[in-house]
This record gives C-alpha cells, sequence and structure tokens, in this order.
DNA sequence: CACCAGGCCGTGC
DNA sequence: GCACGGCATGGT
C-alpha cells in the first residue's frame, strides 16, 4: 500500500494538520488532539475512520484514473494514493474562504491564529479551531489584525450565514454550489472545495490557478466532466503533479 | 522593485 | 454574459 499522507494532509485540503521532525502528524480535532504516524493508527478510532474515509475504495478509484489517459497515469504514478477527508463543515468553509488568494503556508498560518485567539487550548499549545459561537463577538478589525486581510468581512458573513451548512447535505450538487455561493467570499473555486473536502461530493473539480494551467495545457478541448465519475480525485491527483513540477 | 499565492467582488460594457 | 482592477499580507 502506497499512501502518501503528507500530501492528503498536508497539500491543501485541510490546514488543521502538522507535521512534527519524527514525521507524526497531528491535529487539534473533535475536541482532542490526534497524533498519528498513519493511517494504520486512524483504523481503529471511529473518529478518524469517518475523516479518512476509510470505507472508500481508493485503490480501486486509483487504477481507474490512472487507466484514463497518458497525463492522469503519470499524475497517479507521480505520488501515492490521495485521499478526501471528511471535514467538519465550518471548519472547511472558513478555511477555504482563508485560501483565496493566498498559499498553503499562510493559510495555515491564519487558521492557527484564529485557533489560538477564538478557540480554546486542547492540549498544551494546541488550540481547537473555534466554532460560529466561539467567533460570534469577533470585529473586523480584530481579523484583520490577525492578518485576514480583505477576508475579514467574509469571515463574518459566514458567522453570520452559519446555518446554511446543515441545509446543504440533500441538495443537488449545482444547489448545493450555488446555496455555498450565498456567503460572502465564496465563488464556484471555494464552493467546490468545500463540497469535496467536508460533504464528501466528488463530482466537483475546484479550479484554481495551478488547474487553470493544467486544463489548457492537457485538456484544452476538455472540461471537468471527462473526468467523470472520479472528477475530485483527478482533480487532486493532478493538483499534486502540476504543482511539484509535472 | 516587481510578481505571485488552491479567488472573489464590484463595476462597466 | 464576459473582462478587468482592486484587494491584505507575506514570500521570492
Amino acid at each position: 500500500m502506497n499512501e502518501n499522507l503528507r500530501e492528503t494532509l498536508l497539500g491543501g485540503q485541510s490546514f488543521s494538520w502538522r507535521e512534527d521532525e519524527n514525521g507524526l502528524f497531528s491535529a487539534v480535532l473533535n475536541e482532542k488532539l490526534y497524533t498519528i504516524r498513519g493511517l494504520e493508527d486512524a483504523a481503529s478510532d471511529p473518529f478518524l475512520y469517518d475523516y479518512f474515509d476509510l470505507g472508500y475504495d481508493y485503490e480501486k478509484a486509483r487504477e481507474a484514473i490512472a487507466s484514463k489517459d497518458d497525463i492522469l497515469h503519470q499524475a497517479v504514478e507521480s505520488t501515492g494514493t490521495i485521499r478526501l477527508l471528511k471535514q467538519d463543515h465550518w471548519i472547511a468553509t472558513i478555511s477555504f474562504i482563508l485560501s483565496q488568494n493566498n498559499n498553503i503556508k499562510r493559510i495555515t498560518g491564519l487558521y492557527n491564529r484564529l485557533s489560538k485567539r477564538y478557540g480554546h487550548e486542547v492540549a498544551p499549545g494546541r488550540y481547537s479551531f473555534p466554532t460560529a459561537e466561539e467567533m460570534k463577538g469577533a470585529s473586523e478589525a480584530e481579523l484583520r489584525a490577525l492578518g485576514t486581510g480583505f477576508r475579514a468581512p467574509f469571515i463574518l458573513d459566514a458567522i453570520e450565514k452559519k446555518d446554511i451548512l446543515s441545509e446543504i447535505d440533500p441538495l443537488p450538487f449545482d444547489d448545493a454550489m450555488a446555496k455555498l455561493q450565498t456567503i460572502k467570499g465564496i465563488g464556484p473555486k471555494v464552493a467546490s472545495c468545500i463540497l469535496i473536502f467536508s460533504y464528501q461530493r466528488r463530482e466537483g473539480f475546484p479550479m484554481d490557478v495551478w488547474m487553470k494551467k493544467v486544463m489548457k495545457e492537457y485538456y484544452p478541448d476538455k472540461d471537468p466532466s471527462y473526468f467523470h465519475p472520479y472528477e475530485a480525485l483527478s482533480q487532486q491527483y493532478l493538483f499534486s503533479w502540476i504543482r511539484a513540477g509535472s
């Protein structure tokens, strides 16, 4: 089994995780500090089993994607298995609002500053990401002071409209996309990330600056439906591949 | 100094 | 409908 846990956890779908000098991954989730070395440490924990989507056959998907065309074959073979995490709706929403016109390193920094400021300490020096309720009293000036910049009013709007997040699940994909985009600062790219990495919608295909490059160069006459039924996973492999230098 | 980062909003046509 | 500038901040 060739799993690329580092790419899954630190490659841009979650900003909750960090890797220490011994190769251990840790994150505060579900009011607990989780520390794992590999997926085998997650299988026995019900929360992590769900979070890591362990019930899905990623090996089968990987093979299906790799056999689709030469580019996908290269992309898949360039890395180990990438999974689609099942993250908390609120955390994913704020995370990807923070992600716009930003880079992974700085997004992670903002995530941690919000946690320290509005969350609570769960283990020494480790803070939970704040719930919408915990962020309720935040002001725009305060959020800007933490470095969120022009995204500050978007976060405030998300707090205001947090109830939307519990109404997404039953909706068809396009309706779910549209509903998420009623929150300021959420456009098509951010909405698709939220749907994939929190609502298990595998038909999402986030188009960021990297993926626009991939599509223009390798799939000029194609659109995301070409990758059906593995849109999201194909996108993850292509994203990882192009970002690593193809 | 420039340009970029897992984009979106407001405006103008 | 599409094109464009602006936007906070930190890194290269």
